[in-house]
DNA sequence: CCAGTTCTGAAAATTTCTCTTCAAGGGCGT
DNA sequence: ACGCCCTTGAAGAGAAATTTTCAGAACTGG
C-alpha cells in the first residue's frame, strides 16, 4: 500500500485531515493532539511529541510515514517551513517591496506596526472589559449615543452606523462641541455614551462625560495607552495602541475592536437584529434602483 | 565568569541584542543569521544552524552557553516558546480567552481574520497602483474629491480629515447622492476622486464615476476583490480583503491602505505640510483652551 | 469462543545530534 | 618580530533521537 506522496501545495494539516479517516485509533490520538496546537505542538522531538499525545514514539514514526514522509525529521522540516511563512512578515516573500526602497516600503512597515499594535493590544484588553461593554450596548433599553474628536469623529460615525442598523435608540453626537449641552439633556440615567479619545485629548470631552456622568449615563471610552481625562468617568475603558510608522497615529486597532463589539452585540441579538435588517433591506430596494451582487447579510 | 542567566521576562532576541558586543566574530556571524529572519532560523537542529551562519557546531554550542543557556536544547526550547507566543492567535496566550467561550473568542476569531486579510490584501497589491495613487494625491494643482457610501463613507471621511490637513483643494463629498450632480460641476480635468464602493456596490456611484471621468477626472477606487463596477473608470484600484467572522464585513484592512498612503503622501511633502500642520495648530490653539498632552507632529 | 489479522509499545539497533577536547590560526601589545 | 592569549573548527566521545524489530494486546469475523 504505496503512501500517497503529499502534494507540494498541501500544508501538514491538511494532509492529516485527508488521511485522517485511514489513521488507527493511537494515530488518531496523536493527529488531534498535533492539530490541536498546530502547528506549534509539532516543534519539539519526536519523543515530546508522543509524550504530549500519549501514545508511544514508535506510532509518531509509523505515522509520518504513513502521511508520506520520509521519517520524522523530514515532517518536521516540512513543518519549520509552514512556520516560516506563517511567521515572517506578511509580505516578506514578497521582495518586490523590499527590492524597491532603501529602507522597508512603508506598507510593509506599516504592516509590522499593525500587527505589533494588534498583539499588545489584545494582551492588555481584558474579557471583563469586552463582556461588560457588549452587554450594555446589546441592551434595547437604554440609549446609545457616539461621540468622536476631530480625527475620531470617523470611527464614531463608523461604529454608530453599524449599531444604528442592529438596534433602535441610537444617536450620534456631532464632533461640533456647541450641540453637546442639548444631548446631554436628552440623556436619561443608564443610557450609554460612547466616547472615542485619543492623544490629542480634547478638554471639552471630559466636560461632556463629567456631565453624562452627573445624570446616571454610563460611559464606554476608547483611548490611547496614555488615557484620556475622560478615563476618571468610565464605565469600561479600551486602551488601543495607535503606533505608527508615521506623523500620525493608526487608528486601524481601533476599527479593529470596534468591529469586535459590533460583531459581540450583533451575534448574541441576531434574532431581534435579523428583523430590523430586513425591514432595512426593504425600505433601501424600494427607495433605490439597484439590486445588491453580494450577500450583506448572514447566511442562514 | 559566570555568564548572566537571562531574565525569564526576556526575549532569546533581546538576549543576544544585549550581549552583542561581547561576541566573537564568528559569533557576531551567528548572531546575525539568528537574528536575520528571527525565530525561524533556530528551528533547525544545531548543525543545521551552523551551516547557515557558516560557522562550526562548536561556536553555536559555544555561545548558546555564553548567553546564558544551559545548552542549545534549552536554547532551542526557548525559541520554541517564543514561537508559540508568536503564532498563536495573539491572544492565545490569555487562556482566560479560550477557557470563557466554547469555540474561540470573537476578539482571537477577528484578529485570525484580519491578519489574513492583511496578508492577502499585500500580497495582491503591487507598488505602481501604489505610488501612482499617492503621486495623484501629492500633486497640489490638483483637487481631490473624496466620497463613500453607507457604511464606507466614514472611511472617506477619515482619509479626508487627514488630507485637509496635509494639502489644500480637498473636499468630502456628501454620501447622500442627490449632492453628487453640483459636484461633478465643480471638478476641473486633471482633478482626482477618491471613490470607496465595497460589496453592495451602488449603482449611483458608478454614474457618478462615469460622469466625473468624462470631465478628465482621475478616479481611485477601494473596492473589495468582486471589484466594484465603478472599477472600469478606475485609473487605480485597490482591492481590499474585507472578511470578518461576522455578519458585516470589515474595514479594518482598507483603513490600513488608507493610513499607508496618508502617510506616503505625506512624507514625501513634509516641508509643505509642516507649515500647513503649524498654521493650523496655531488656529486650534487660539479658538481652544487646551493642550495637547502627547505629541501630534514629527519629533524633529 | 477461537483463529487470523492488525495494532501497539517495550526494547534494541542505528543514526544523528550535542558537547568537549585540543591543536592550529590570528590578532595585539610589547 | 615575538610571544601571549583569545578564537576557531576538526575530531571524537557521549548523549539523545529516530527507526526497526518483535512479542503481546486488541479487535474482527466466523
Amino acid at each position: 500500500m504505496p503512501a500517497t506522496v503529499p502534494t507540494s501545495a498541501r500544508t501538514v494539516s491538511d494532509v492529516i485531515r485527508v488521511r485522517y479517516d485511514s489513521l488507527t485509533r493511537a494515530e488518531k490520538q496523536l493527529a488531534d493532539s498535533l492539530l490541536e496546537n498546530y502547528p506549534v505542538s509539532g516543534l519539539g522531538s519526536i519523543t515530546v511529541i508522543a509524550e504530549n499525545a500519549g501514545v508511544s514514539t514508535p506510532t509518531v514514526a509509523r505515522m509520518v510515514q504513513k502521511l508520506g514522509y520520509k521519517g520524522y525529521p523530514e515532517f518536521q522540516s516540512h513543518l519549520h517551513q509552514e512556520l516560516e511563512a506563517t511567521i515572517s512578515s506578511p509580505i516578506a516573500k514578497h521582495d518586490r517591496w523590499a527590492s524597491n526602497a532603501p529602507g522597508t516600503h512603508i506598507l510593509n512597515r506599516f504592516a509590522d506596526a499593525i500587527t505589533a499594535n494588534l498583539r499588545d493590544t489584545l494582551s492588555e484588553l481584558d474579557t471583563p472589559t469586552f463582556e461588560g461593554a457588549a452587554a450594555l450596548l446589546r441592551d434595547r433599553s437604554r440609549g446609545i449615543y457616539f461621540v468622536g474628536g476631530r480625527i475620531t469623529g470617523a470611527l464614531a460615525e463608523y461604529f454608530f452606523t453599524h449599531m444604528q442598523v442592529i438596534r433602535p435608540k441610537t444617536t450620534l453626537i456631532s464632533t461640533n462641541s456647541s450641540s453637546w449641552p442639548q444631548h446631554v439633556l436628552n440623556m436619561s440615567a443608564g443610557d450609554v455614551l460612547v466616547i472615542f479619545d485619543i492623544r490629542r485629548y480634547e478638554q471639552e470631552m471630559a466636560t461632556l462625560a463629567e456631565a453624562a456622568r452627573a445624570n446616571g449615563v454610563v460611559i464606554i471610552l476608547f483611548t490611547d495607552v496614555w488615557a484620556s481625562p475622560v478615563a476618571k468617568h468610565a464605565e469600561h475603558m479600551f486602551k488601543v495602541r495607535i503606533e505608527a510608522p508615521s506623523a500620525w497615529d493608526s487608528s486601524v486597532i481601533t476599527l479593529f475592536v470596534v468591529e469586535a463589539l459590533i460583531e459581540a452585540v450583533q451575534s448574541s441579538t441576531w434574532a431581534e437584529t435579523r428583523e430590523r435588517i430586513n425591514s432595512l433591506e426593504g425600505l433601501f430596494e424600494r427607495s433605490r434602483l439597484f439590486r445588491r451582487p453580494g450577500r450583506q447579510t448572514r447566511p442562514d
